[in-house]
DNA sequence: TCTGCGTCTGCGGATTTCGCAACCCGGATG
DNA sequence: CATCCGGGTTGCGAAATCCGCAGACGCAGA
């Protein structure tokens, strides 16, 4: 990583053209054939941000080789087309949900609308259609164990099409991290 | 497919001039597992950056009923004990992790040295201790097709103490959210 | 009562964010 | 070939925000 000086005031215009050559390689959609084409500098800032949200742009920029203002476009950007989200996360125990649980299904007809109606359940933190012994799996969150038994027992497997539900309860969150592209 | 897009700039104009008395504090050592007890307005503050990670301490001070150098001192003290965490999160698909999935561990002897091996690997981005027909379910999230195969039948396999696995490939990630606490 | 400890508040100064106007460049058009 | 166009980038002030620093306040324990 060579040494970004990003151009002080009013220096002469050549300056300004070394700090380019870093983002130069960055129109080739990868082999990623479906989702957006991020290039691999907003690769690079997410990359940022996955380590500190509040990272201020001017350091992503000298970071990635970018003005602060073109990294605030493309923050902007992301999240405006959702690609990602700058959230807190926090252990859900520490926060007074004492009951969460893994829960697999399998599905009878179309699988897509099931996934849909449990991502409207706001105790259903992650739905995920998967291959495998189950259809769905969905990540609930919950207060205590009453709460737990409702959206199991009534609202999940009221929803048509489940046929049936295999519960996974949480013992002990051992790791929970958001660092893909940071390895 | 990313529903919950948070709006960026939205003041809740909402006064609140309660919320001062609950400030009792437990310091307890908040590692993983033990629950530090949140008052009410720590827990007020993670909900506004669940919605925003990046709104301005002033603006969150305002919604809780605090000065703007408390609840950075606050906000401060939450990362420092772990309590939270304020970052960038994706659908790992866009950005270039184009197989996940969750495994199903059966555990003869320890759960919880097995549970370490696996944290210590970088591709398993969750694990967790569950009661059910599995001891262990970990999320992992790969390049590919080989180095999903590879960390699976390779990697996790070769842990001492795991009996069985069982995999779901991810199809299609419906749904992930990070709103505890926002309902 | 006094002391220690932790938290809250107010206040400047440094830093960052934000909007704007201009610039560069490759691609499309006539 | 000239021109226009749109996405992306840059630089720059003004406004907002962040940050460190006392001082004040409340609450336990000596």
């Amino acid at each position: 990583m060579h040494s970004e000086v990003v151009a002080s005031r009013s220096a002469d215009p050549r300056d300004s053209r070394d700090s380019r050559e870093s983002v130069r390689e960055s129109h080739r959609e990868s082999r990623n054939g479906s989702s957006p084409h991020l290039d691999a500098v907003s690769l690079a800032i997410i990359e940022q941000l996955q380590q500190d949200g509040r990272r201020p742009y001017a350091a992503i920029g000298k970071a990635v080789g970018l003005s602060e203002a073109a990294v605030r476009q493309r923050v902007q950007k992301l999240l405006d087309q959702g690609v990602m989200q700058i959230v807190a996360v926090t252990d859900p125990l520490t926060v007074g949900f004492r009951r969460q649980a893994m829960v697999g299904i399998n599905v009878e007809g179309d699988v897509e609308s099931v996934a849909d109606a449990l991502t409207a359940m706001p105790e259903c933190e992650y739905v995920v259609m998967t291959a495998g012994s189950f259809d769905l799996m969905v990540e609930i969150v919950c207060e205590d164990d009453d709460h737990l038994l409702e959206v199991i027992n009534r609202r999940i497997r009221a929803v048509p099409g489940v046929r049936s539900t295999e519960s996974f309860v949480y013992l002990k969150l051992k790791k929970q991290t958001y660092m893909w592209g940071t390895r």
